[in-house]
DNA sequence: TACTATTGCTTGCGAACTCAACTATACCAA
DNA sequence: TTGGTATAGTTGAGTTCGCAAGCAATAGTA
């Protein structure tokens, strides 16, 4: 067996984040785990999430969530609410400020994901690459939609 | 553009690493990194490396090597020697029981990466994967030959 | 030769994460 | 209804990492 792709795969993951997590700290003060939850819960539905969903789909242990969050509640950009039907969910909901804060965000950090990550390939190698980091395992079995 | 290639690299990283770590942890006390520094050295000449080649290759900060090697240092697997012709320079120098611990180590851990990256991918797929992958900026600009 | 810049390396510090333990609520089965 | 189990969430402790700052040694330059 060779190992070059599982290392190339660990090798480009830390140089990259890195690079962008540096940018968008400075740029925005924002991690790039902060941005992931941000752009979750921008598109989900009443830009609102259970929090045990929100960890999840980052890939995020519960208590990493719990953390991450106290960061953005603490600056305004997310609200916790509570659960009607269910009182031991909370819901993690994106307010009108964290919302703006995500759109000037993204201006910046999308292009920079565009220049060290997506202008590398075509199109179609993209769809490539996406299709097969698909097939990888997400390994906790828990919902993760995107 | 969409951001579908990368946001499943963020995410099949995430879940691999903490997957993988968590079995190399239980199972012989070494970090991803910890294992990564030890393949390095283990299959350098002289099973020795300067430390900061160790931490262009690894992509790890330059006081994240110093910490990473006090551990390994600690436990007996690398030795510090101080290189003759230039003060400046320490190498860091695998010790046979180093070289036994990896050994050890890696027949789990490669089994480990078989069953949750390479066993996901044929071996065309594999180098597909490995050469896109390769295209990917390390940024840094330093020494990196793995 | 002397002065400056660069390189290798370490240390203090803070940020981010995980695990284990714990609370509270909901679900399920006898 | 009651008791056991699973789920949502938080907290404390410990680890890992990067950045900034600093030291020592080398390289480059006038």
């Amino acid at each position: 067996m060779d190992f070059r792709a599982w290392t190339r795969f660990l090798r480009a993951h830390a140089a990259l984040t890195r690079e962008l997590s540096s940018r968008l700290e400075t740029a925005h003060g924002l991690s790039l785990r902060d941005y992931d939850v941000l752009v979750q819960l921008y598109g989900a539905p009443d830009r609102r999430m259970r929090r045990i969903d929100l960890a999840r789909t980052v890939i995020l242990s519960p208590s990493g969530i719990t953390r991450l969050l106290e960061g953005l509640e603490r600056a305004g950009w997310v609200g916790k609410h509570a659960c009607e039907s269910d009182a031991r969910v909370t819901w993690a909901v994106l307010t009108d400020d964290g919302a703006r804060k995500f759109e000037e965000a993204s201006v910046q950090h999308r292009s920079d994901v565009e220049e060290l990550f997506s202008s590398r390939f075509t199109g179609e190698e993209r769809d490539r690459l996406a299709e097969l980091l698909d097939r990888l395992p997400l390994v906790d079995g828990g919902a993760c939609r995107t």
